[in-house]
RNA sequence: GCUAAAAUAGCUCAGUGGUAGAGCAACUGAUUCGUAAUCAGUAGGUCGGGGGUUCAAAUCCCCCUUUUAGCCCCA
């Protein structure tokens, strides 16, 4: 009996029933059998020993692929299962899935892993993994998987089996002497896994939930080849090197400071011009879109958080109250119920609407102290935030502008992939589902509009509505929230705003709060690290470092600084009594974009020598003809 | 907040029970120099804070603060 597979260009062949993955990749080519690590067949992901008994389509996978990556981490997480219950025979095994980079494994062990313990299972791995010890699959029924892993005293395992819905398939994967309970598919046999690393420890709860029990988790990641393990671990050391918090200590961009308080940055000069040059853009840009800016103070009374909402769904993320006069007063955690006060001021009339407040409104959350990180998790920030008051028929088209001008905005600092997420209505939430429906549908089509990719995140939107959220990616492959669209349904409420309308009867409006760099101190640290602190040339602190070759020069030294100065552009003179050499060491450094070098020869030719960071000499030009290209490019933001 | 690790000079780090160290930076002097470190000298520390053990603590123990990696959460 023979069946047709057709491949993933069309093209079908003959093959025996009961052919199996692997056997199809050796008919093709032996370095293809031997790099297959999964395959799709009918668009449902096997094992490559799984026997095919009917016509049907397959895609053979890699490891270069995403899924081939992580079916391979997968199951080198059983396997450094297998390795733990090997040396540690009383650990319990709770989940263990791949990750975007490689995997983890939770397990339920009183004493902590050390990092002894890590390279003690490193090698067990790497022993087992040369055996070539089969994955082999099993299917049974709930009730008895129930009771095996019963017997095995695996209690996390049976709590899973329990919430199994009724009729679906239970598999069981076996390496060895060790089974898991596992949808599948893995590799087929241990030996596919050749470089191993196990990375980190920590303490993770049980399904997440702090009122379960911690578990200790092992992070690690395994490649095929040892040079791709290599390449990894080299990527993550450059990584490192481009952390915002290293670098903002080499550039004296900011601090924090234990006495100040965790979380509360001090922005340096040299951060601190970066950020008021952000704020300037910002600033001009809000202006031409016709939004209005406002300031407001940084503590409200309790009642006005009452109103708000913020005391029953955000207290925890608040700091307690300030008592002044026997009345309890709040920092603020955000800067909405501010900006409706300004809006309440007096009676609105549809025409006035849209009304866009705008404001660099810095704000408090107290935030756990393990959470806390460098500029991009802090417990006060400034948002460059954004209310926009409109009525249901504008709705649409500001949801639309908003986003557009969002992009726009973080396109000028250079930035070009994000990852946007729809988030939908939390178990925590106020306002009817039909709003929120709506409201999701209004994002949704702004997104769709502008042909944006985005990935729907369920539950995760604000208490009081849906969002957008967009995301940059830092150095180590984390992902930041900056811009946020959220809708409101909350505030128009508790509020009771309102405007007259055409037909002289007062309407609800509808509010969109948005911030687009998020908050400036993790814009920041994640413009930081996307640069590795080579700013764009419009945003660095100090742009030109003019460098006399000797005292001698430093007249003439003076001049250059002093028309650099005349042009807008910031340069310093560098005095010290040091060699060329040294000072142009000491700029580079700095990441300071240009040097000017001047000494005998430029004087005599009222010139200078120009270098430029990371690319050296440029020879020498007039100081018209320099100051010009560096108009063209502070212009063009490059 | 939880689990684990850490905190020594401005920075990077060495020092595991017996007189606090190095390199760089800083300061002083010499040198006046051509594209990533000139030479010499000087100064700088209640070893994060508090308590305890000990003849003796940076080192061992306890508490606190802060940081780091995760968990949870989030701009």
């Amino acid at each position: 009996m023979s069946i047709k597979i057709k491949f993933p260009d069309n093209s079908v062949s003959d093959f025996q029933k009961g052919v199996t993955p692997l056997e199809i990749a050796e008919g093709i080519s032996h370095g293809l059998a031997k790099d297959v690590i999964t395959a799709k067949v009918n668009e449902e992901l096997v094992d490559l020993n799984h026997k095919i008994e009917e016509d049907s389509s397959i895609e053979l996978i890699k490891f270069d692929n995403d899924i081939g990556k992580e079916v391979y981490w997968h199951s080198t997480a059983h396997l450094m299962a297998q390795a733990v219950k090997e040396l540690y025979p009383d650990v319990k095994v709770a989940i263990g899935p791949a990750i975007e980079s490689g995997f983890y494994y939770d397990f339920d062990k009183n004493i902590p892993f050390t990092d002894d313990d890590l390279v003690k299972i490193e090698d067990k791995m790497k022993e087992l993994a040369k055996q070539d010890i089969e994955y082999k699959r099993q299917e049974i029924p709930r009730k008895e998987a129930i009771k095996l892993f019963f017997k095995m005293k695996d209690n996390y395992k049976v709590e899973l089996l329990n919430e199994i819905p009724d009729g679906e398939t239970i598999s069981l994967y076996t390496q060895g002497n060790f089974t898991d309970l596992c949808r599948g598919p893995h590799i087929i046999h241990s030996g596919k896994v050749k470089a191993i690393k196990l990375l980190k420890t920590s303490g993770a709860y049980w399904r997440g939930d702090e009122k379960n029990k911690m578990l200790q988790r092992i992070y690690g990641i395994s490649f095929p080849s040892n040079k791709e393990l290599n390449k990894f671990l080299h990527d993550l050391e450059e990584a490192k090197k481009r952390d915002h918090r290293k670098i903002g200590k080499e550039l004296d961009l900011y601090s924090v400071s234990d006495e100040v308080g965790a979380g509360l940055i001090l922005w340096h000069p040299n951060g601190a011009m970066i950020r008021s040059i952000i704020e300037r853009y910002w600033l001009d840009r809000h202006f031409e879109a016709g939004y209005q800016v406002v300031y407001s103070p940084h503590i409200g009374k309790g009642e006005l958080w009452e109103t708000s909402g913020h005391l029953e769904f955000y207290k925890e993320s608040m700091y307690n109250p300030i008592i002044v006069d026997e009345q309890e007063y709040y920092l603020k955690p955000m800067n909405c119920p501010f900006h409706i006060a300004i809006y309440q001021s007096r009676k609105r009339s549809y025409r006035e609407l849209p009304i866009k407040y705008a404001e660099m409104g810095t704000v408090y959350r107290y935030e756990h102290s393990g959470a806390l990180h460098g500029l991009m998790r802090v417990r006060g920030f400034t948002q460059d935030d954004a209310h926009i008051i409109c009525t249901p028929e504008q709705l649409i088209e500001e949801i639309d502008k908003v986003l557009v001008f969002s992009m726009d905005i973080l396109k000028a600092f250079g930035f070009k992939d994000f990852l946007i997420y729809l988030s939908t209505m939390p178990e925590k939430a106020v306002g009817k589902k039909e709003d929120w429906d709506r409201g999701i549908e209004a994002l949704r089509k702004a997104l769709d509009n502008h042909n944006i990719e985005y990935e729907i995140d369920e539950g995760a939107g604000a208490f009081y509505g849906p969002k957008i959220d967009i995301y940059i990616k830092d150095a180590l492959n984390r992902s930041w929230q900056c811009s946020t669209i959220q809708f409101d349904f909350n505030l128009p409420e508790q509020f009771g705003m309102e405007y007259i309308g055409t037909d002289n009867k007062p309407h609800r409006p509808f509010m969109v709060h948005r911030a687009l760099l998020g908050s400036l101190e993790r814009f920041f640290g994640t413009l930081i690290e996307y640069h590795a602190g080579n700013f764009p040339f419009w945003l660095c602190p100090i742009q030109v470092e003019v460098l006399p070759i000797s005292e001698h020069f430093e007249e003439y030294a003076g001049k250059v600084n002093k028309k650099l100065k005349e042009n807008g552009i910031r340069s310093e003179i560098d005095y010290k009594n040091e060699k060329i050499g040294y000072k142009i060491r000491e700029a580079e450094m700095r990441k300071i974009p240009y040097m000017f070098i001047v000494g005998q020869k430029e004087m005599e030719s009222q010139k200078v020598s120009v270098r430029r960071h990371l690319k050296g000499d440029l020879g020498s030009f007039s100081l018209d003809e320099i100051i010009g290209k560096m108009k063209i490019e502070i212009e063009s933001k490059s």
